[in-house]
DNA sequence: TGTAAATTCAACTCATCGGTTAATCATCTA
DNA sequence: TAGATGATTAACCGATGAGTTGAATTTACA
């Protein structure tokens, strides 16, 4: 539990489950009882998925009387489009095989017809 | 071990072990070996770590003699950014309460002094 | 042929994870 | 004050994960 905040945050996107919520929540806040609606498990099962998306600080519960209102906050998600960011030129700049034989073929046809 | 491919990815993405290995990978292929060097864990919990990373499809192992070349494979992380990119809007937008804060303040300021 | 090098496979340990059920806590309301 | 409602905590279980050590596999080379 002491994980970095980076691997925290893959961790809890490794479970599709607690992806499906997080789409739940991208589209408004939600109660505990609201979130656990569509799912087949209990609500202790899901009462333990918030925890963990909290930890990786992707949600926020408040108090509201009885009930815990969750919030996305979407800094944890900032951060993993940077770090993927870091490896975009591995498959922007034309890299691949295919882009190299399409390449290819292009400068072949110019030779042969100038 | 029947994942889906996008909790497999996270899953690897994971680990900070892992991550590293990505890393050295994105400045060219490598042997097991060469990869294993920086670390202090045994050569056969790096294979392991290997085998999740290639299990994701995030990298591909290839034979030559009795040498494993490690290489990178960029589609998956391609496959994330796109996924994270949903969320974009969240953190893009001003949406957050600072910025609703600044927002307010500005047309406040702008009212008393038109 | 035999040995060294690079890597994987196998078997084991220990911690963590995702799920369960049962009990507890916090708050509103009759 | 007593339920009822919403949610968490606790204790447990089986599966998986990350690490270990030791043995096996594959290939080059003397």
């Amino acid at each position: 539990m002491t994980a970095d905040p980076v691997s925290a945050v893959f961790a809890a996107l490794a479970d599709p489950t607690r992806r499906a919520i997080l789409a739940r929540l991208a589209t408004g806040e939600a109660t505990v009882n609201e979130l656990a609606e569509p799912f087949p498990i209990s609500l202790q099962a899901i009462s333990k998925h918030l925890t963990v998306l909290e930890r990786a600080g992707l949600i926020v519960r408040t108090r509201e009387a009885q009930w815990r209102r969750c919030r996305l906050d979407p800094a944890p998600l900032r951060t993993l489009a940077e770090w993927v960011d870091q490896y975009r030129r591995l498959w922007d700049e034309r890299h691949d095989a295919l882009d190299d034989y399409l390449r290819d073929l292009k400068e072949t046809s110019r030779d042969r017809n100038p």
